[in-house]
DNA sequence: AGAGCTCCCTGTAAGC
DNA sequence: TGCTTACAGGGAGCTC
């Protein structure tokens, strides 16, 4: 599932192959994949058309592209089972294709951008650009002060260089539910799935159940430590070189699957004490925890 | 405002 | 073997 270093991924591979073209085609193919967009699909498909792309940004796990001298951008989220491909022009439907720009880059020529997506709980959208309340950049890979409506109470990600340490303190030390959930809750530090917050907690050894609140301020910034250090080692195992000839950006998980460890591992030996992880329903999801580590306060 | 729930969707895998 | 059910889960939107 992507979360913040799959997404990064896909920013970072999209990047020198649309950053600098222009869209000459739009298809859209499903119309549920513009959920989130105002208009109707054909408005998509009107708008987009003839759009320069002046970068590729992202902000926790929503990407944006703006459009050269409009304000406007088009905002992407992958959902669970978004990608965005980088295909030859006229390169067959792929299965789950939703929406298809026939874009030409100056140097690399015409390529196709592929939105596909099976599960169709990503999308795209076009959406006004606003200015940053802190007026730092809106997100890694672009300069600009500028956000998505959609994308303006989604907190910054800890890997971003403007990211609020002390609102982060602030917001755990404020709010009594699980540690997990408020981990997942992107109004309060944007990026962590279900993964990574598993991830995150065994690093700094806290029980998901434990309530934010009661978290010392050491606990907190260990956690914090934590989640930076497992999207830092995700995202530098996942890095990929662009391809001019060739460009398969893929936004599926796995590729840091061998290092982890809680996340899908129940019943195998905790890597620090030999207990087994175990799993634990939690609202509508799964927590792996090492009951011996991360023991319950 | 915060907490906690449902819903959206499809493919895979487990269970009977 | 074939059907049914559980499960995966991001985030909007709802109620209390």
């Amino acid at each position: 599932m992507p979360e913040l270093p799959e997404v990064e991924v896909v920013r970072a591979g999209l990047a020198p192959a649309v950053v600098g073209a222009r869209i000459e085609a739009c298809t859209v193919l499903d119309a549920r994949a513009l959920t989130r967009h105002a208009g109707s699909p054909a408005s998509f498909e009107q708008e987009v058309t003839g759009g320069s792309i002046d970068a590729a940004a992202r902000r926790g796990k929503f990407l944006w592209f703006p459009l050269r001298g409009s304000d406007r951008a088009v905002v992407a989220h992958l959902g669970m089972s978004g990608q965005m491909l980088l295909r030859e022009p006229g390169a067959p439907t792929e299965r789950h294709e939703r929406i298809r720009w026939d874009i030409v880059h100056p140097e690399h020529g015409e390529l196709s951008v592929l939105f596909v997506d099976q599960r169709t709980f990503g999308s795209l959208a076009v959406d006004d650009l606003a200015p940053t309340p802190d007026g730092a950049a809106g997100g890694w890979g672009t300069e600009t002060a500028t956000v998505p409506t959609q994308v303006s109470h989604i907190a910054r990600d800890p890997l971003d260089p403007a990211f609020d340490q002390g609102r982060f303190h602030a917001d755990l030390a404020r709010r009594t539910s699980a540690i997990k959930r408020i981990l997942l809750d992107q109004a309060v530090v944007s990026g962590i799935g279900n993964i990574y917050a598993d991830e995150a907690l065994w690093a700094a050894r806290i029980h998901p159940e434990t309530s934010a609140a009661s978290l010392s301020r050491v606990a907190r910034q260990r956690l914090l430590d934590a989640v930076v250090a497992v999207m830092t080692k995700a995202l530098a195992e996942g890095g990929t070189s662009f391809d001019a000839q060739y460009v398969n950006v893929n936004g599926q998980a796995g590729y840091f699957a061998h290092s982890l460890e809680a996340y899908g591992r129940t019943g195998s030996p905790c890597t620090r004490c030999g207990t087994p992880i175990v799993r634990v329903a939690f609202t509508n999801r799964s927590s792996h925890y090492c009951p011996r580590c991360q023991r319950r306060r």
